[in-house]
Formats: C-alpha cells, structure tokens, sequence
DNA sequence: TTTGATGCAAATGTTTTGCATGCAA
DNA sequence: TTGCATGCAAAACATTTGCATCAAA
C-alpha cells in the first residue's frame, strides 16, 4: 500500500514537528482546522495512526487519558507533571541496561520497555 | 468516607489475590459473576477504583486496551507479551535508580517512574 | 482512470454516572 | 435510621470504521 499525498496528513505532520507539547489527537484536531476548517477528526486519527506506523511520529501511551503524539522521533523519554498534567521532553542518559536487569531471571525474552516518569515541573513547584 | 464492607467488593478483592493473570475489569466482572450472578459492571468498576485509591490493588494502565489490576501492591515490574498479549510479574533487582538519572538535568522535580517491559514470553518463543 | 484519502456520521470499546433500591453500621 | 453500596441503564470518552465522494498519481 504506496502512500498519496495528502495537504492534511502533511499539515498534521508539520504541527507535530514544530511543537513542544505533545498533543492529544483532539488537539491537533483543534489546530489543523485553524488551516484546513473540514478537517475530520476522523482523519487527524487516521492519520496519526499512519504517521506512527511508518515511525514518522511517536504515539505515547498510557500517560493519561487519551494517546499524545511527539513529532520527534529521536529515542528520549518524558516527563508527566502531576499537577498540570504537561508532558515534556528528558534530557537524560540511556537506560537501556533495564532491559538487561529485567532479562536476568526470566524466562522469556525482554526486548524493550516503556517508560515515562512523573512528578512536579518547575512550573508547578 | 468511611467504607462499608460488601461481599462483592471482598470477592473482588479475594479473587485478585489469588489470581497471577492481571485480569481487566470485564474479565473480573466475568469471573466474579460466577458467585454473585447479579453483580454490575458498575459496581466491578467502582469497587476496582476504590481499591486501588486505597491501595490494596494495583492498576496497571496502558500496556493494552483495557486497564489490568494486581492483588500483588509489592513494588514489582510488569512484562507484556508481544505475541499472547499475556501481562506477567518479573522477578528483577530494583531499578529506583533511573529516577536519578532522570533528575539530573531536568528543572522540576522527577518522584518516580511508570515502567513496563514487552517482547516475548516463554510459550510464545 | 485507478486507488488511496477525505468528511461525515454511525459504531465500537472502555469506563463513568444518575437514580431508585438494598444493606451494613 | 443513616448513608454507602448495588443493579440497571444511560451517558461519557476516546477511537475506529462504513460509505459516498474527492483528488493524487
């Protein structure tokens, strides 16, 4: 399945490159019709789901109540502040050696993890 | 709000105990209505939600679609099999330290940690 | 032309909630 | 008795999907 181009899919990948908030499918939805009005949120999600399938963008998970998308694909990890629930982006040294400590005992085998951490941010604190 | 005992909120409980399948609320709910026929999803919900704010079971979100509990509160690290889609205890050193790591450059205050690992489990390799 | 992409609305899956009734304290 | 817990059904959310139409290639 060979992808067309599409000014929607490539507009919703351009506001995930040039933001830093990580935004919910409905807020990009919020953002992209400020361009294109008839923008479905049927297709944002769309979308989003073909973007992070060809690894394009990251879907995070799990965080809160909806998905989040990160334009940048860069290995990092990120940060829930508990009080105004923002995502933000670490700047830490890998910790790609859990996935060794979690191999020791089992039985299976460990090939990643999923990992974000949470606490106060400095604008909160 | 003092709590009033409920047999439905003790089998609950009783069940999550004895069980090491992380189960989500559907699978309790089916679970529990073999003893209590009449039994709501509602009520399934309400006292998963009660339990888990007193901290007596664990909820374990965004490995799947749904959210899995855990009668086990013993900090413990979690492995979502890939293949069977099976959630299942790993037995592993403590790995506290990574909140470190992620302190160090970062502004606000990191408190802890959401982790989980994925690949393949032993029936399914 | 052909086939993927879109907009719209309806459907899905999960979880929550309003309300009248039931039951523990 | 009082008020939390329950069962039931409806609602609330987040996300997906069917379908007729639109637009890239």
């Amino acid at each position: 399945m060979a992808f067309k181009y599409s000014r929607q899919r490539e507009a919703i990948k351009e506001y995930l490159l040039h933001t830093k908030e990580h935004p919910t499918a409905d807020i990009v939805y919020m953002n992209i019709r400020e361009t294109y009005p008839n923008i479905s949120l049927g297709t944002v999600y769309r979308n989003l789901n073909l973007l992070a399938e060809k690894e394009e963008i990251l879907r995070l998970n799990g965080m809160d109540g909806s998905d989040r998308y990160d334009g940048n694909t860069d290995p990092h990890y990120h940060f829930l502040c508990k009080n105004c629930r923002r995502v933000l982006d670490l700047d830490m040294e890998s910790i790609e050696h859990i996935n060794d400590i979690a191999n020791k005992n089992f039985p299976g085998k460990v090939e990643g993890h999923v990992t974000y951490f949470y606490g106060v941010c400095n604008n909160c604190e």
